[in-house]
DNA sequence: GTGAAAGCGCTAACAT
DNA sequence: ATGTTAGCGCTTTCAC
């Protein structure tokens, strides 16, 4: 059995410096690294450490100028896979550059969202990291921007992941993908395989990441020289559920489509099981495509077409970027690419049945 | 636009008393709260504060004894999903509480394992709540033991959540749910339905997870005095790809079975698509089982039946109880409970075909 | 090569 | 009610 220190509160380093017989300075020398200091002395010091299972106190360290930096993730809900993947990149990125890393649920809420930004600020965090879209709004824009303001004054920075971007001016990196493109491209396969009626399950109207999904899917109608019937437009949110209850009331209207297009590959997943419910096989009755390419779109059955975004891609650059810059650099806009994963879940129509 | 200082450094409980034209002590002071403070001088400092936007430094005051405590979680990946459910249940719980929350990856390293715990100890961390599963060897017992001698002689506390225990007397809380109840829920449902040959897709054999699991498999099995054929009794790990691989070898091997279960909600999804890949139907072909609960468990077609496991649960207590825990108390273990939750992937057999 | 002393940003005990 | 001083645990001049 090792032995350990019995006196219940931690040892300091002068506690170290004591039992070494030397200052606490030497200590902290030798403890530092390369300063130079006699091989004996340092054999001494290294014992004590080790007896007594000293860890200096980072905290203490940091206030001293030498602390680990701290990085900030906020976002809305860990458990949404793309929050989650994104988180990922965000954490592998922050600790292979030596960074520790804060994360905060809003759970939704923008009070508590600017209440951590405050305690990160607190914290002296290099940088925090926004994630998840949300409405653009003048309170939304205002609220950011001061939260932005407030970070650069500190010396820190933050960073909006996959959010609406401030106006320019403001001292925030801003790391997007293309919402817009993915769904023209998917909107525009689905459109090739001859279907005429495409439903789209979109979230909230409000929401950016929503409304660039509905504009890709509106667009690619219009490139065809169609113009979708705007009963086929429904609006949710980005949840199971909703993709799941907004299907079922679609079915029991009786409305016309031989192909939906959800917002997000879980609408898709409750939309499909929805269809499935009904009695409906996809896509031999209607077929269907989602957004984001979560792992699981291919366990889905069948396997789900989808729109592939980079977000564990999306983490890790957003913290790259912003360990990378000056604190008061003004905004600057990254743009990832999205691009259209063709699995089971769309078929071409039956021109025998048209 | 709101104006902000433009000093880059951020400014310091001196410049805001010195703008106030008062003492850093009675800023701390009206900052602090319920200190007795005239009506001027408050409004005076909180002017100050707010034309400095002045946040005090959260290292400073923990250094100085009132700081926001923080509390660490360390796990394997944050991708995967009942992960993110019990890091979601104990960030939620964090936050309840008044607790900042660190978070690291391990990737599966257990020594990125004892560094991050130490770095934890650094920051002198509230608790550290350890993650997942893994091997029972005496190596692990080792280490893990030795991390938390170290985190209870710096104050701290280690929790294990899902993890093999340490021997009597360690200063750790261990927080389990009951993996082989579960399973013998499952598997003895799976047999009432009349199946007799039923796969076993497994986790490796040294993870005390996958051991439970197939302890109940055994032990459903062996209740109905029935001797399970060891060829049905696989190994992988937890892995949509394990579940996916495994099955096909399986049925390339022609080996003969009604039903499978699987050690894993995402191995059940692979084994899915494996199955569904070779042209057979689930449940009408063959059964299958899960085991998690996973959210997406539901929308797999057919919906897969499955043990629930209440893992934000398990996250919010192991916080509740690490943090309500003198440090030194010797170990103390919670063991949840799990139940089977019927859904449409595993069907009676056919006793005709027999 | 090593120690004493000052300083990091804050709070708290002690004065007044 | 407010200012002064000491102290939290560490690093870093500045002496010797």
């Amino acid at each position: 059995m090792t032995r350990k220190s019995e006196d219940t509160s931690r040892s300091t380093i002068r506690d170290v410096a004591a039992r070494a017989g030397v200052s606490a300075s030497t200590v902290s020398r030798v403890l530092g690294g390369v300063y130079p200091v006699s091989a004996t002395t340092r054999t001494r010091v290294l014992r004590a450490v080790r007896e007594m299972d000293y860890v200096a106190d980072a905290r203490a360290k940091a206030i001293a100028g030498v602390g680990t930096p701290t990085l900030a993730f906020v976002l809305e809900d860990i458990t949404g896979p793309s929050f989650a993947l994104m988180a990922h990149g965000v954490e592998r990125e922050a600790t292979r550059l030596g960074h520790l890393c804060l994360v905060c649920s809003t759970e939704g809420d923008a009070r508590h969202e600017v209440e951590f930004v405050e305690m990160m600020r607190a914290q002296r965090a290099a940088a925090v990291i926004l994630v998840g879209g949300g409405a653009d709004t003048v309170e939304y824009r205002d609220r950011t921007r001061r939260m932005a303001d407030s970070l650069a004054s500190a010396g820190s920075r933050l960073v909006l992941c996959g959010r609406p971007p401030l106006g320019p001016g403001a001292p925030v990196t801003v790391i997007e993908y293309d919402n817009e493109g993915g769904a023209y491209a998917l909107v525009a396969h689905v459109l090739a395989q001859g279907h005429h009626r495409v439903l789209f399950l979109g979230g909230k109207p409000d929401h950016t990441t929503a409304q660039g999904r509905e504009r890709g899917y509106l667009a690619a109608h219009r490139a065809r020289g169609l113009e979708p019937d705007p009963e086929l437009v429904l609006h949710g949110d980005f949840t199971r559920d909703s993709g799941h209850r907004l299907m079922r009331q679609v079915l029991e209207r009786g409305l016309e489509f031989t192909a939906v297009v959800a917002a997000t590959d879980m609408v898709a997943a409750g939309a499909l099981t929805a269809l499935h419910e009904a009695g409906l096989s996809v896509p031999d009755d209607v077929s269907l495509a989602g957004y984001d390419d979560i792992p699981f779109a291919r366990d889905l059955h069948p396997a789900l077409t989808t729109v592939h975004v980079p977000y564990e891609e999306l983490g890790r650059l957003a913290v790259r970027t912003a360990l990378g810059r000056e604190p008061n650099t003004p905004d600057e806009h990254l743009l990832l690419g999205t691009h259209v994963v063709v699995r089971n879940s769309v078929a071409a129509v039956e021109e025998a049945a048209a």
